[in-house]
DNA sequence: AAGTAGCACTCACCGTTCCCGAGTGCCAAT
DNA sequence: ATTGGCACTCGGGAACGGTGAGTGCTACTT
């Protein structure tokens, strides 16, 4: 028994059944493809295919379609991410050159990324755990309002205001922006911490205090629920299937409003070792995802540890190694023009 | 003949319809309701109702449904929006209360209304077109990045950097923003382009064309494309719907990502004199919300023209009264919120 | 004139039946 | 190991008829 050319029945099958949504037989697989045998061979190694659980057929006397597991084997073994063409590079690339801030290059990438894949793109904003500081600016509004701007080194801004305990002194609030200033600089928001535990003396109480809730609130972003954002985009793909996907899009919906739900699944996908990493059906670990896969890559960091991620959601019947191709491609050019 | 009871039985219709998603004929009609008259005059009724154009029968012999000109009275004549309960207010007031900053806010409010009226909510940025300047701050980057933020009345922030011809000088760059902030303060940004004019004497030329290209990028924010946000949510909502509204999602999807089809929609309806203005279903003026409803209301100001407005996105068949006390109700919080 | 009762008519919907053919599994032959 | 052959399964579509909700019309009542 040839295991290799089971593989290819498996991968002809996953190829067939992606481009036409139906079940494949044995007759239409050796009609498709140059398989050198006869519909009987195939219909062995189909058999031992499904005993293998990588393939399943809907009822008796229909063809089969691939499970989970047999998608899983075809990411994994049978395919290899192929270089887009070089106008879809030269595209990708202008179209993300025009962008004129942070919020705008997430925005075209997430919309490129849908319009190229027909499928929901979801981009992940850069982590402002894992960010530098470029800068923070301290602007008094008001008698006792202070409004705290954060500033990365990907261009992302946060802001924040605080209620002070009393009126704000001008000459307080600049020197506490010149120190800040100095400090911060190039530093992780998580080193933030220890910074300024050396200034007691320095300042007196009630300004040491300010300082002190400066740094809360800088902290206190780092938690909150905007750092790490997720855009979507393409929802419309999802109704474009023609099998009855489109029926049972609700719980999909309702999953991709969770942004909780992504979030859990994109930190897990920064786990893998692999540029693009893929969870497939039931792997999403989330019920109203099982029809679906989720291809992601990371980006934003030339060298090891990606800032966030950048990934697209489609039925599990999707072009795994086209998507996969778009995906990684976006999330390259994305780590080029930030660093530029 | 009646006309007072015609309009009974259409909004009787209407009410049916809208609880059932099934088209109501005359037996069921007299039998939910109390007309008074047999279902014979009732079918009368229905037929001059017909000819009227208000309500149609998806085939013969079975009821009728409510055309879009049908809602269009029903929603104009034959309703009054009926205040929400107490406990409903205090639920909307004390979530909306806990947010901590403009996006949080606009987050929270379209969360709560979709989830109020089980549709697609919709809420708009503030316009910073109309907003009032509370703050303009200065922030050199690195040598010649200089970073500009805007915080207006509604706490919104806005930023962006331009880089300047010459190395910035420090004393300058705080002249600067001494002279606008004294200036800025309540303005709104469309005026701003008259109000440093006179200051040709007072600076070098090189400091007058930085000033210059300080207000040339505050206007240049006015016309960008975040200018006009729209935030959405529970597009979940739309697979909900019991009947085959749900099989035709894509358009309704594809045109809700149109962001620009939106804001159409929204600045049309800001002509409306009405507190909450409705848009049924073709009046809409897009083929793919040509099964939809759209109820929105101003927010933001408590005097006449508001910043910006809030809605929720229906199937045409959605409970009126209810979605528009709702879409009212959170609009007022809103404004009450941000003036806070 | 407005309302009602009665009645013939229409037609979507549902369940039944039937047939077709794609697809399978198995077996004997190569 | 591969193949041709064959009996078997079963989903899906077409044809069919009955049912009942609903209508429009007409003749009668108030």
């Amino acid at each position: 028994m040839s295991d290799e050319r089971r593989m290819d029945v498996l991968r002809a099958i996953v190829e067939d059944y992606v481009a036409t949504s139906e079940p494949v037989g044995s007759r239409a697989l050796v009609e498709r493809h140059s398989l050198g045998v006869s519909s009987a061979t195939i219909r062995n190694d189909m058999a031992a295919l499904e005993d293998s659980g990588y393939i399943a057929q809907p009822h008796t006397s229909a063809g089969r379609i691939p499970t989970d597991r047999g998608y899983r084997v075809f990411v994994d073994r049978l395919t290899t991410v192929k270089p887009l063409s070089a106008p879809e590079k030269r595209a990708i690339s202008a179209f993300l050159e025009d962008a004129v801030d942070l919020d705008d290059v997430v925005d075209r990438s997430v919309r490129l990324l849908a319009q190229l894949t027909h499928q929901v793109a979801v981009v992940q904003y850069p982590s402002l755990r894992r960010s530098t500081l470029r800068h923070v600016e301290l602007v008094p509004v008001g008698q006792r309002q202070l409004l705290v701007v954060l500033i990365t080194d990907t261009g992302r801004v946060e802001q924040r205001t605080l209620e002070a305990a009393r009126d704000l002194d001008e000459v307080v609030v600049a020197q506490l922006r010149a120190t800040l200033a100095a400090r911060v600089a190039g530093r992780r928001i998580a080193e933030l911490a220890g910074l300024v535990d050396d200034l007691a003396e320095q300042y007196s109480a009630d300004d040491l205090a300010l300082l002190r809730r400066v740094v809360a609130v800088v902290e206190e972003t780092l938690h909150q629920e905007s750092e790490e954002r997720v855009v979507l985009a393409g929802t419309a793909n999802l109704a474009r299937s023609k099998d009855d996907f489109a029926r049972s899009l609700g719980p999909v919906l309702e999953a991709l409003e969770e942004q909780v739900v992504l979030m859990r699944l994109l930190s897990d996908m920064a786990e893998d070792s692999a540029t693009v990493s893929v969870r497939i059906g039931h792997e999403t670990q989330h019920d109203g995802l099982v029809s679906t896969s989720f291809v992601t890559s990371g980006y934003g960091d030339e060298s090891g540890a990606a800032v966030a991620r950048v990934g697209a959601i489609g039925p599990t019947r999707m072009d795994y190694p086209a998507t996969m191709a778009t995906v990684r491609a976006v999330a390259r050019y994305l780590t080029r023009i930030l660093a530029g």
